[in-house]
RNA sequence: GCGGACAUAGUGUAGUGGUUAGCACGCAAGCUUCCCAAGCUUGCAACCCGGGUUCAAAUCCCGGUGUCCGCACCA
Protein backbone atom coordinates (compact mmCIF):
# COMPACT_ATOMS: atom_id res chain seq x y z
CA UNK A 1 0.00 0.00 0.00
CA UNK A 2 1.48 3.55 -0.97
CA UNK A 3 1.27 5.89 2.30
CA UNK A 4 -0.61 8.27 0.37
CA UNK A 5 -3.37 6.10 0.30
CA UNK A 6 -2.54 4.68 3.96
CA UNK A 7 -2.28 7.77 5.40
CA UNK A 8 -5.77 8.96 4.05
CA UNK A 9 -7.26 5.16 5.06
CA UNK A 10 -5.85 6.58 8.27
CA UNK A 11 -7.32 9.68 8.83
CA UNK A 12 -10.72 9.12 7.35
CA UNK A 13 -11.53 6.15 9.78
CA UNK A 14 -9.88 7.73 12.63
CA UNK A 15 -7.25 5.49 13.10
CA UNK A 16 -4.96 7.83 14.03
CA UNK A 17 -4.67 12.06 13.79
CA UNK A 18 -1.35 15.19 14.51
CA UNK A 19 -1.66 15.37 18.28
CA UNK A 20 -3.68 18.96 18.75
CA UNK A 21 -4.74 18.67 14.73
CA UNK A 22 -7.02 21.80 15.41
CA UNK A 23 -3.67 23.83 16.80
CA UNK A 24 -2.12 22.64 13.76
CA UNK A 25 -0.29 19.93 15.69
CA UNK A 26 3.12 19.14 17.36
CA UNK A 27 6.12 17.97 15.51
CA UNK A 28 6.09 14.23 16.08
CA UNK A 29 3.42 13.13 17.98
CA UNK A 30 -0.13 11.48 17.50
CA UNK A 31 -3.15 10.56 18.69
CA UNK A 32 -5.14 6.97 18.15
CA UNK A 33 -8.26 6.70 17.75
CA UNK A 34 -10.88 4.04 19.05
CA UNK A 35 -9.83 1.61 16.09
CA UNK A 36 -6.42 2.57 15.94
CA UNK A 37 -6.20 2.46 19.72
CA UNK A 38 -7.99 -1.16 19.85
CA UNK A 39 -5.43 -2.45 17.16
CA UNK A 40 -2.45 -1.28 19.53
CA UNK A 41 -3.86 -2.78 22.01
CA UNK A 42 -4.51 -5.97 20.54
CA UNK A 43 -1.15 -5.82 19.22
CA UNK A 44 0.38 -5.39 22.41
CA UNK A 45 -1.35 -8.06 24.03
CA UNK A 46 -0.69 -10.41 21.17
CA UNK A 47 3.02 -9.33 21.91
CA UNK A 48 2.49 -10.30 25.30
CA UNK A 49 1.26 -13.79 24.84
CA UNK A 50 3.92 -14.60 22.33
CA UNK A 51 7.33 -12.80 24.43
CA UNK A 52 5.66 -12.66 27.63
CA UNK A 53 4.94 -16.59 27.29
CA UNK A 54 8.04 -17.89 26.65
CA UNK A 55 8.83 -19.40 29.42
CA UNK A 56 7.17 -18.87 33.20
CA UNK A 57 9.99 -17.05 34.50
CA UNK A 58 8.70 -14.06 32.67
CA UNK A 59 7.48 -11.33 33.96
CA UNK A 60 5.75 -8.01 32.65
CA UNK A 61 6.09 -4.71 34.88
CA UNK A 62 4.44 -1.53 34.50
CA UNK A 63 7.08 1.21 35.55
CA UNK A 64 6.79 5.07 35.70
CA UNK A 65 7.64 6.76 32.44
CA UNK A 66 10.14 9.47 34.42
CA UNK A 67 13.65 8.62 35.59
CA UNK A 68 15.64 10.80 37.90
CA UNK A 69 18.65 11.60 36.51
CA UNK A 70 21.28 9.17 38.32
CA UNK A 71 19.35 6.30 36.25
CA UNK A 72 20.38 8.06 32.86
CA UNK A 73 23.88 9.08 34.22
CA UNK A 74 24.54 5.71 34.83
CA UNK A 75 22.92 4.37 31.54
CA UNK A 76 25.34 7.04 29.24
CA UNK A 77 22.54 8.26 27.93
CA UNK A 78 22.86 11.57 29.86
CA UNK A 79 26.95 11.52 28.10
CA UNK A 80 25.64 9.97 24.26
CA UNK A 81 22.22 11.24 24.16
CA UNK A 82 22.86 14.91 24.80
CA UNK A 83 25.71 15.70 22.00
CA UNK A 84 26.82 19.69 20.94
CA UNK A 85 26.64 20.40 17.57
CA UNK A 86 28.23 22.58 15.70
CA UNK A 87 27.71 23.86 12.06
CA UNK A 88 29.57 25.43 9.08
CA UNK A 89 28.20 27.94 7.94
CA UNK A 90 29.39 27.60 4.50
CA UNK A 91 28.93 23.89 3.68
CA UNK A 92 26.50 23.34 6.59
CA UNK A 93 28.15 20.02 7.71
CA UNK A 94 27.36 19.20 11.09
CA UNK A 95 30.11 18.37 13.73
CA UNK A 96 29.93 16.60 17.29
CA UNK A 97 31.39 19.94 19.26
CA UNK A 98 33.47 17.50 20.90
CA UNK A 99 35.09 15.17 18.32
CA UNK A 100 35.55 18.33 15.96
CA UNK A 101 37.76 19.59 18.85
CA UNK A 102 39.54 16.22 19.26
CA UNK A 103 40.12 16.43 15.66
CA UNK A 104 41.47 19.78 15.79
CA UNK A 105 44.33 17.99 18.86
CA UNK A 106 42.88 19.65 21.93
CA UNK A 107 43.41 17.38 25.03
CA UNK A 108 40.97 17.21 27.83
CA UNK A 109 37.34 17.86 25.80
CA UNK A 110 35.06 15.07 27.29
CA UNK A 111 32.32 15.75 29.43
CA UNK A 112 33.03 19.94 28.74
CA UNK A 113 29.60 22.13 29.59
CA UNK A 114 29.03 23.51 26.08
CA UNK A 115 30.28 26.89 27.07
CA UNK A 116 33.44 25.98 27.91
CA UNK A 117 33.22 24.31 24.09
CA UNK A 118 31.92 27.51 22.32
CA UNK A 119 35.21 29.47 24.12
CA UNK A 120 37.33 26.59 23.21
CA UNK A 121 36.31 26.56 18.91
CA UNK A 122 36.43 30.62 18.74
CA UNK A 123 39.44 30.41 20.16
CA UNK A 124 40.92 28.22 17.99
CA UNK A 125 38.83 29.17 15.16
CA UNK A 126 40.20 27.12 12.34
CA UNK A 127 37.90 26.55 9.48
CA UNK A 128 35.59 23.89 8.52
CA UNK A 129 37.46 20.07 8.28
CA UNK A 130 34.85 19.44 5.71
CA UNK A 131 34.96 22.30 2.94
CA UNK A 132 38.18 24.14 4.13
CA UNK A 133 36.01 27.23 3.98
CA UNK A 134 33.26 27.37 6.23
CA UNK A 135 33.09 28.93 10.17
CA UNK A 136 32.59 26.59 13.07
CA UNK A 137 29.16 28.05 14.64
CA UNK A 138 28.75 27.81 17.97
CA UNK A 139 27.76 24.43 19.82
CA UNK A 140 23.99 23.81 20.58
CA UNK A 141 23.37 21.62 22.58
CA UNK A 142 20.83 18.98 21.32
CA UNK A 143 19.12 17.10 24.08
CA UNK A 144 17.43 14.16 22.36
CA UNK A 145 15.64 13.47 26.07
CA UNK A 146 12.76 15.44 27.41
CA UNK A 147 13.68 16.94 30.84
CA UNK A 148 11.15 17.66 33.38
CA UNK A 149 11.64 19.16 36.64
CA UNK A 150 9.92 17.28 39.46
CA UNK A 151 8.35 18.96 42.65
CA UNK A 152 6.93 22.36 43.15
CA UNK A 153 10.35 24.41 42.79
CA UNK A 154 11.76 21.75 40.03
CA UNK A 155 15.16 21.21 42.79
CA UNK A 156 15.03 17.79 41.43
CA UNK A 157 16.39 16.68 37.73
CA UNK A 158 14.34 14.13 36.04
CA UNK A 159 13.78 12.82 32.33
CA UNK A 160 10.91 11.45 30.39
CA UNK A 161 12.72 7.98 29.61
CA UNK A 162 13.97 7.85 26.28
CA UNK A 163 13.78 4.29 26.40
CA UNK A 164 11.66 1.35 28.68
CA UNK A 165 14.52 -1.23 28.89
CA UNK A 166 15.81 0.71 31.47
CA UNK A 167 13.29 0.16 33.69
CA UNK A 168 14.06 -3.39 33.11
CA UNK A 169 17.23 -2.95 34.53
CA UNK A 170 16.20 -1.43 37.76
CA UNK A 171 13.34 -3.76 38.64
CA UNK A 172 15.78 -6.69 38.45
CA UNK A 173 17.10 -6.61 41.96
CA UNK A 174 13.41 -6.58 43.15
CA UNK A 175 12.27 -9.09 40.88
CA UNK A 176 15.42 -11.41 41.79
CA UNK A 177 13.87 -11.55 44.82
CA UNK A 178 9.95 -11.61 44.38
CA UNK A 179 10.38 -14.60 41.61
CA UNK A 180 12.39 -16.45 43.61
CA UNK A 181 15.88 -16.43 42.77
CA UNK A 182 16.12 -18.36 39.00
CA UNK A 183 17.69 -17.35 36.00
CA UNK A 184 16.90 -17.08 33.11
CA UNK A 185 14.47 -13.66 34.50
CA UNK A 186 12.68 -12.25 31.89
CA UNK A 187 11.35 -8.34 32.51
CA UNK A 188 9.11 -7.24 29.62
CA UNK A 189 7.86 -3.71 29.64
CA UNK A 190 5.31 -2.33 27.18
CA UNK A 191 4.70 1.22 26.97
CA UNK A 192 5.77 5.11 26.08
CA UNK A 193 9.25 5.93 25.52
CA UNK A 194 9.95 9.47 24.69
CA UNK A 195 12.72 10.99 22.39
CA UNK A 196 13.62 14.63 21.40
CA UNK A 197 14.07 13.91 17.79
CA UNK A 198 15.53 16.35 15.48
CA UNK A 199 13.85 15.76 12.87
CA UNK A 200 10.79 13.76 13.38
CA UNK A 201 9.07 12.15 10.04
CA UNK A 202 6.87 10.17 8.08
CA UNK A 203 4.24 9.51 10.92
CA UNK A 204 4.62 6.40 13.40
CA UNK A 205 8.42 5.65 12.42
CA UNK A 206 9.80 9.24 14.01
CA UNK A 207 7.77 9.95 16.68
CA UNK A 208 8.27 12.07 19.77
CA UNK A 209 6.44 9.96 21.91
CA UNK A 210 6.31 6.15 20.82
CA UNK A 211 5.73 2.36 22.44
CA UNK A 212 8.36 0.32 22.94
CA UNK A 213 7.35 -3.56 23.55
CA UNK A 214 10.73 -4.73 24.75
CA UNK A 215 11.79 -8.25 26.82
CA UNK A 216 15.10 -7.77 28.87
CA UNK A 217 16.42 -11.39 29.47
CA UNK A 218 18.46 -12.01 31.91
CA UNK A 219 20.17 -15.17 31.96
CA UNK A 220 23.95 -16.99 32.64
CA UNK A 221 26.24 -16.79 29.76
CA UNK A 222 27.93 -19.87 30.64
CA UNK A 223 24.70 -22.00 30.88
CA UNK A 224 21.84 -20.32 28.92
CA UNK A 225 18.30 -22.08 29.67
CA UNK A 226 17.73 -25.73 28.34
CA UNK A 227 14.64 -25.06 26.65
CA UNK A 228 16.70 -22.65 24.33
CA UNK A 229 16.52 -25.06 21.89
CA UNK A 230 16.30 -24.35 17.83
CA UNK A 231 13.65 -26.57 15.77
CA UNK A 232 15.64 -28.80 13.41
CA UNK A 233 14.22 -27.31 10.52
CA UNK A 234 14.64 -23.69 11.92
CA UNK A 235 15.53 -21.06 9.26
CA UNK A 236 16.59 -17.78 9.47
CA UNK A 237 16.62 -14.79 6.38
CA UNK A 238 19.62 -13.28 7.08
CA UNK A 239 22.29 -10.32 6.26
CA UNK A 240 25.49 -10.94 8.35
CA UNK A 241 27.80 -8.62 8.80
CA UNK A 242 30.47 -10.78 7.30
CA UNK A 243 28.48 -11.21 3.93
CA UNK A 244 27.38 -7.33 3.91
CA UNK A 245 31.32 -6.63 4.22
CA UNK A 246 32.12 -8.34 0.80
CA UNK A 247 29.77 -6.63 -0.84
CA UNK A 248 26.31 -8.71 -0.52
CA UNK A 249 22.89 -7.12 -0.48
CA UNK A 250 20.38 -10.24 -0.56
CA UNK A 251 19.76 -11.62 2.67
CA UNK A 252 19.39 -15.36 2.84
CA UNK A 253 17.29 -18.07 4.16
CA UNK A 254 19.41 -19.91 5.90
CA UNK A 255 19.46 -22.70 8.52
CA UNK A 256 19.75 -21.79 11.99
CA UNK A 257 21.88 -24.55 12.41
CA UNK A 258 24.46 -24.08 10.30
CA UNK A 259 24.69 -20.21 11.89
CA UNK A 260 25.37 -21.66 14.91
CA UNK A 261 27.87 -24.42 13.54
CA UNK A 262 29.96 -21.86 12.05
CA UNK A 263 30.29 -19.33 14.42
CA UNK A 264 28.22 -16.48 13.24
CA UNK A 265 25.75 -16.55 16.30
CA UNK A 266 25.51 -18.74 19.91
CA UNK A 267 22.56 -20.70 19.85
CA UNK A 268 20.60 -18.93 23.04
CA UNK A 269 20.60 -15.91 20.20
CA UNK A 270 19.60 -17.86 17.10
CA UNK A 271 16.97 -19.16 19.71
CA UNK A 272 15.81 -15.48 20.04
CA UNK A 273 16.08 -14.33 16.61
CA UNK A 274 13.97 -17.13 15.59
CA UNK A 275 11.05 -16.36 18.02
CA UNK A 276 11.36 -12.83 16.86
CA UNK A 277 11.35 -14.02 13.46
CA UNK A 278 8.24 -15.97 13.74
CA UNK A 279 6.76 -13.04 15.58
CA UNK A 280 6.37 -11.26 12.66
CA UNK A 281 5.75 -14.07 10.02
CA UNK A 282 3.46 -15.91 11.72
CA UNK A 283 1.76 -13.26 14.56
CA UNK A 284 1.78 -10.17 12.62
CA UNK A 285 1.70 -12.19 9.11
CA UNK A 286 4.52 -10.31 7.30
CA UNK A 287 5.31 -11.98 4.35
CA UNK A 288 8.51 -14.03 4.43
CA UNK A 289 9.95 -12.58 1.27
CA UNK A 290 9.45 -9.01 2.88
CA UNK A 291 11.24 -9.66 6.51
CA UNK A 292 14.68 -9.84 6.94
CA UNK A 293 17.38 -10.04 9.56
CA UNK A 294 19.78 -7.14 9.35
CA UNK A 295 23.42 -7.71 11.47
CA UNK A 296 24.69 -4.29 12.33
CA UNK A 297 28.30 -4.48 12.32
CA UNK A 298 30.97 -3.09 15.00
CA UNK A 299 30.82 0.21 13.76
CA UNK A 300 26.77 0.73 13.21
CA UNK A 301 25.63 -0.80 16.64
CA UNK A 302 25.78 0.82 19.65
CA UNK A 303 29.45 0.08 21.17
CA UNK A 304 27.60 -2.38 24.55
CA UNK A 305 25.92 -4.43 22.04
CA UNK A 306 28.34 -7.96 21.42
CA UNK A 307 25.69 -8.93 18.62
CA UNK A 308 22.90 -7.00 16.94
CA UNK A 309 20.73 -8.03 14.36
CA UNK A 310 17.80 -5.46 13.05
CA UNK A 311 14.18 -7.28 12.01
CA UNK A 312 13.10 -5.47 8.64
CA UNK A 313 10.43 -5.36 6.86
CA UNK A 314 10.27 -4.25 3.60
CA UNK A 315 7.52 -1.32 2.95
CA UNK A 316 6.26 -0.39 -0.23
CA UNK A 317 5.10 2.91 1.53
CA UNK A 318 8.48 3.89 2.63
CA UNK A 319 10.18 2.29 -0.38
CA UNK A 320 12.39 -0.69 0.93
CA UNK A 321 13.25 -2.28 4.40
CA UNK A 322 12.74 -0.26 7.75
CA UNK A 323 13.39 -1.53 11.63
CA UNK A 324 10.34 -3.06 13.33
CA UNK A 325 12.54 -4.45 15.72
CA UNK A 326 15.69 -6.14 16.73
CA UNK A 327 17.64 -8.57 19.38
CA UNK A 328 20.48 -7.13 21.28
CA UNK A 329 22.89 -9.04 22.87
CA UNK A 330 24.59 -6.35 25.32
CA UNK A 331 26.31 -9.11 28.15
CA UNK A 332 26.63 -7.82 31.53
CA UNK A 333 27.03 -3.56 29.87
CA UNK A 334 23.56 -2.79 31.92
CA UNK A 335 23.71 -4.17 35.39
CA UNK A 336 27.10 -3.59 35.69
CA UNK A 337 26.36 0.26 35.09
CA UNK A 338 23.72 -0.05 37.02
CA UNK A 339 25.65 -1.71 40.24
CA UNK A 340 28.48 1.36 39.62
CA UNK A 341 25.76 4.29 39.54
CA UNK A 342 23.37 2.66 42.64
CA UNK A 343 26.46 1.47 44.51
CA UNK A 344 24.33 -1.44 44.88
CA UNK A 345 25.60 -4.96 43.54
CA UNK A 346 23.28 -6.41 41.36
CA UNK A 347 25.56 -9.63 41.18
CA UNK A 348 23.41 -12.69 42.13
CA UNK A 349 24.37 -16.16 43.45
CA UNK A 350 22.68 -18.98 41.85
CA UNK A 351 21.42 -22.40 43.75
CA UNK A 352 24.85 -24.12 44.07
CA UNK A 353 26.82 -21.24 45.04
CA UNK A 354 27.74 -19.53 41.50
CA UNK A 355 28.22 -15.72 41.96
CA UNK A 356 28.00 -13.66 38.43
CA UNK A 357 26.60 -10.91 37.05
CA UNK A 358 23.82 -11.75 34.52
CA UNK A 359 24.03 -10.99 31.06
CA UNK A 360 21.09 -9.24 28.83
CA UNK A 361 19.55 -10.61 25.80
CA UNK A 362 16.74 -7.81 24.80
CA UNK A 363 14.00 -7.95 22.51
CA UNK A 364 12.29 -4.53 21.11
CA UNK A 365 9.94 -3.96 19.66
CA UNK A 366 8.09 -0.75 18.19
CA UNK A 367 4.77 -1.02 18.18
CA UNK A 368 3.43 2.12 16.52
CA UNK A 369 5.66 1.34 13.66
CA UNK A 370 4.54 -2.05 13.61
CA UNK A 371 0.77 -0.52 13.19
CA UNK A 372 2.33 1.29 10.26
CA UNK A 373 3.58 -2.40 8.77
CA UNK A 374 0.48 -3.84 9.36
CA UNK A 375 -1.07 -1.61 7.07
CA UNK A 376 1.48 -1.35 4.82
CA UNK A 377 1.49 -5.09 4.16
CA UNK A 378 -2.26 -6.42 4.61
CA UNK A 379 -4.57 -3.12 3.27
CA UNK A 380 -5.60 -3.97 0.19
CA UNK A 381 -7.43 -2.50 -2.69
CA UNK A 382 -9.35 -4.00 -5.48
CA UNK A 383 -11.64 -2.84 -8.21
CA UNK A 384 -14.61 -2.10 -5.63
CA UNK A 385 -13.51 -1.85 -2.00
CA UNK A 386 -10.32 -1.26 0.37
CA UNK A 387 -9.95 -4.20 3.01
CA UNK A 388 -7.68 -4.88 5.58
CA UNK A 389 -6.79 -8.34 6.07
CA UNK A 390 -5.40 -7.96 9.59
CA UNK A 391 -4.93 -10.90 11.70
CA UNK A 392 -8.50 -11.66 13.35
CA UNK A 393 -7.06 -11.15 16.99
CA UNK A 394 -5.40 -7.84 16.06
CA UNK A 395 -8.71 -6.01 14.65
CA UNK A 396 -10.39 -3.89 16.48
CA UNK A 397 -13.37 -6.00 16.35
CA UNK A 398 -14.13 -9.32 15.51
CA UNK A 399 -17.65 -8.43 14.01
CA UNK A 400 -20.12 -6.46 13.07
CA UNK A 401 -23.93 -7.36 13.21
CA UNK A 402 -25.85 -6.05 10.37
CA UNK A 403 -29.44 -6.33 9.86
CA UNK A 404 -30.17 -6.86 6.35
CA UNK A 405 -33.43 -5.01 5.97
CA UNK A 406 -33.14 -2.72 9.45
CA UNK A 407 -36.96 -2.33 9.71
CA UNK A 408 -37.58 -6.36 9.45
CA UNK A 409 -34.46 -7.43 10.97
CA UNK A 410 -33.57 -4.35 13.64
CA UNK A 411 -34.85 -6.05 16.55
CA UNK A 412 -33.48 -9.58 16.38
CA UNK A 413 -29.86 -7.71 15.11
CA UNK A 414 -30.00 -5.71 18.66
CA UNK A 415 -30.64 -8.53 20.58
CA UNK A 416 -27.70 -10.69 18.54
CA UNK A 417 -25.38 -7.79 19.38
CA UNK A 418 -26.33 -7.92 22.89
CA UNK A 419 -25.32 -11.58 22.89
CA UNK A 420 -22.33 -11.34 21.35
CA UNK A 421 -21.52 -8.40 23.85
CA UNK A 422 -22.38 -9.81 27.03
CA UNK A 423 -20.15 -13.33 25.73
CA UNK A 424 -17.22 -11.00 25.70
CA UNK A 425 -17.03 -10.18 22.10
CA UNK A 426 -16.03 -6.24 20.90
CA UNK A 427 -18.78 -6.13 18.08
CA UNK A 428 -20.40 -3.46 16.76
CA UNK A 429 -24.12 -2.98 14.93
CA UNK A 430 -24.79 -1.09 11.75
CA UNK A 431 -28.34 -0.04 10.54
CA UNK A 432 -27.51 2.37 8.01
CA UNK A 433 -27.25 2.03 4.21
CA UNK A 434 -27.35 -0.88 1.77
CA UNK A 435 -25.46 -4.17 3.23
CA UNK A 436 -22.84 -3.97 0.54
CA UNK A 437 -21.79 -0.41 2.05
CA UNK A 438 -21.51 -1.68 5.63
CA UNK A 439 -19.56 -4.87 4.92
CA UNK A 440 -17.14 -2.09 3.04
CA UNK A 441 -17.37 -0.10 6.16
CA UNK A 442 -16.22 -3.04 8.17
CA UNK A 443 -13.93 -4.67 5.66
CA UNK A 444 -12.14 -1.10 5.34
CA UNK A 445 -10.93 -1.22 9.34
CA UNK A 446 -10.00 -4.81 8.82
CA UNK A 447 -13.22 -6.15 10.90
CA UNK A 448 -12.62 -10.15 10.08
CA UNK A 449 -16.30 -11.18 10.24
CA UNK A 450 -19.79 -9.92 9.44
CA UNK A 451 -23.02 -11.40 11.53
CA UNK A 452 -26.38 -10.78 9.04
CA UNK A 453 -29.72 -11.30 10.24
CA UNK A 454 -31.65 -12.29 7.25
CA UNK A 455 -35.51 -13.67 7.00
CA UNK A 456 -34.55 -17.17 8.06
CA UNK A 457 -32.76 -15.88 11.33
CA UNK A 458 -36.09 -14.89 12.03
CA UNK A 459 -37.77 -18.14 11.94
CA UNK A 460 -34.91 -20.33 12.39
CA UNK A 461 -32.20 -18.81 14.40
CA UNK A 462 -29.63 -18.80 11.89
CA UNK A 463 -27.40 -16.26 10.46
CA UNK A 464 -24.75 -15.71 7.77
CA UNK A 465 -21.37 -15.12 8.63
CA UNK A 466 -19.62 -13.74 5.82
CA UNK A 467 -15.23 -13.55 6.26
CA UNK A 468 -14.02 -10.62 4.55
CA UNK A 469 -11.11 -11.79 3.14
CA UNK A 470 -13.11 -13.91 0.83
CA UNK A 471 -17.07 -12.30 0.90
CA UNK A 472 -17.87 -16.11 1.56
CA UNK A 473 -20.69 -16.72 4.17
CA UNK A 474 -22.07 -19.51 6.09
CA UNK A 475 -25.03 -19.90 7.46
CA UNK A 476 -24.50 -21.05 11.16
CA UNK A 477 -26.62 -21.02 14.54
CA UNK A 478 -25.85 -18.56 17.40
CA UNK A 479 -23.31 -21.63 19.41
CA UNK A 480 -21.14 -21.94 16.49
CA UNK A 481 -20.91 -18.00 15.79
CA UNK A 482 -19.87 -17.91 19.14
CA UNK A 483 -17.06 -20.68 18.49
CA UNK A 484 -15.71 -18.93 15.50
CA UNK A 485 -15.81 -15.65 16.87
CA UNK A 486 -14.04 -16.99 19.68
CA UNK A 487 -11.41 -18.78 17.89
CA UNK A 488 -10.61 -15.48 15.65
CA UNK A 489 -10.08 -13.94 19.17
CA UNK A 490 -7.51 -15.34 20.55
CA UNK A 491 -3.57 -14.50 19.30
CA UNK A 492 -0.79 -17.72 18.95
CA UNK A 493 1.42 -18.76 21.85
CA UNK A 494 4.85 -19.78 21.48
CA UNK A 495 3.91 -23.51 22.85
CA UNK A 496 1.37 -23.84 19.29
CA UNK A 497 4.26 -23.00 17.39
CA UNK A 498 8.05 -23.34 18.61
CA UNK A 499 9.72 -25.41 21.40
CA UNK A 500 8.04 -25.61 24.60
CA UNK A 501 9.32 -23.85 27.71
CA UNK A 502 11.20 -24.93 30.80
C1' G B 1 18.61 21.72 12.23
C1' C B 2 19.75 23.26 6.73
C1' G B 3 17.84 23.43 1.47
C1' G B 4 13.55 22.73 -1.75
C1' A B 5 8.28 21.87 -2.60
C1' C B 6 3.50 22.09 -0.61
C1' A B 7 -1.02 23.51 2.80
C1' U B 8 -8.97 24.43 0.02
C1' A B 9 -15.17 20.28 3.55
C1' G B 10 -14.02 13.94 7.03
C1' U B 11 -10.94 12.08 2.43
C1' G B 12 -9.12 13.20 -2.62
C1' U B 13 -9.11 17.49 -5.47
C1' A B 14 -10.67 22.25 -8.95
C1' G B 15 -10.15 27.19 -8.46
C1' U B 16 -3.57 32.97 -10.41
C1' G B 17 -6.86 39.35 -7.47
C1' G B 18 -13.74 40.43 -7.69
C1' U B 19 -16.71 32.79 -7.90
C1' U B 20 -23.38 31.93 -4.17
C1' A B 21 -15.39 28.67 -3.47
C1' G B 22 -16.81 23.84 -7.97
C1' C B 23 -16.44 18.35 -8.26
C1' A B 24 -16.04 13.25 -6.48
C1' C B 25 -16.20 10.08 -2.56
C1' G B 26 -18.04 10.31 2.40
C1' C B 27 -21.49 11.40 6.28
C1' A B 28 -26.81 12.35 8.01
C1' A B 29 -32.33 11.88 7.29
C1' G B 30 -35.98 9.53 4.25
C1' C B 31 -37.66 6.19 0.21
C1' U B 32 -36.23 1.64 -2.00
C1' U B 33 -33.60 -2.99 -1.36
C1' C B 34 -33.20 -10.65 0.95
C1' C B 35 -26.54 -9.92 0.54
C1' C B 36 -21.44 -6.92 -1.30
C1' A B 37 -19.52 1.03 -1.50
C1' A B 38 -26.53 0.17 -6.42
C1' G B 39 -30.64 3.93 -7.22
C1' C B 40 -33.84 8.33 -5.93
C1' U B 41 -34.93 12.79 -2.64
C1' U B 42 -33.16 16.22 0.94
C1' G B 43 -29.33 17.89 3.77
C1' C B 44 -24.08 18.52 6.21
C1' A B 45 -19.30 20.10 5.58
C1' A B 46 -13.48 23.72 3.65
C1' C B 47 -9.73 28.30 1.95
C1' C B 48 -3.58 26.11 8.33
C1' C B 49 -2.48 30.49 11.86
C1' G B 50 -0.90 35.78 12.30
C1' G B 51 0.49 40.19 9.96
C1' G B 52 0.98 43.16 5.36
C1' U B 53 -0.13 45.04 0.10
C1' U B 54 -4.88 46.31 -2.34
C1' C B 55 -11.13 49.52 -3.22
C1' A B 56 -10.99 44.02 -3.07
C1' A B 57 -6.76 38.23 -1.08
C1' A B 58 -8.07 31.10 -1.11
C1' U B 59 -5.09 33.68 -4.90
C1' C B 60 0.42 38.51 -4.08
C1' C B 61 4.33 39.56 0.10
C1' C B 62 6.42 38.54 5.18
C1' G B 63 6.49 35.59 9.67
C1' G B 64 4.83 31.20 12.20
C1' U B 65 3.02 26.16 12.33
C1' G B 66 2.54 21.57 9.89
C1' U B 67 3.43 17.88 5.83
C1' C B 68 6.56 15.71 2.02
C1' C B 69 11.56 15.10 -0.50
C1' G B 70 17.08 15.55 -0.10
C1' C B 71 21.22 16.36 3.54
C1' A B 72 22.38 15.74 8.60
C1' C B 73 20.63 13.12 12.99
C1' C B 74 18.54 8.23 14.78
C1' A B 75 23.11 6.62 21.96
Amino acid sequence: MDSETLMATFLRRGILWPTAEIYGGIQGFYDYGDAGGAIKRNLESAWDRWFVGLSPGYYRIEPAEVLPEAVLRASGHLANFADPLVTCDSCNERFRADTLLEEWGEKDVEGLRVEDLQARISQINKKCPKCGRGKISPPKAFNLMFGVDVGTEGRERAYLRPETAQSSYLAFSRLWNVMRKKLPLGVAVVGKAYRNEIAPRQVLFRMRAFTQAELQIFFDPEEPAASWKLPVDAKLPVLTARRRARGDTEHLLTPASELVASGEMPEFYAYHLYMSYLFYRDILGYPERSLRLFEKNEKERAFYNRIQYDIELKLESLGGFKEMGAVHYRGDYDLSRHSEGSKSDLGVTLDGGKHLLPHVLELTFGIDRNIWGLADVHLHKDQDRTFWSLPSYLSPLVAGVLPLIPKEHGALANSLYQSLRSEGFRVTIDEAGSVGRRYARLDEVGVPFAVTVDRDSLTNGTFTLRARDAKTQQRLSLPEIILELRRASVSPVPSSVGPTAP
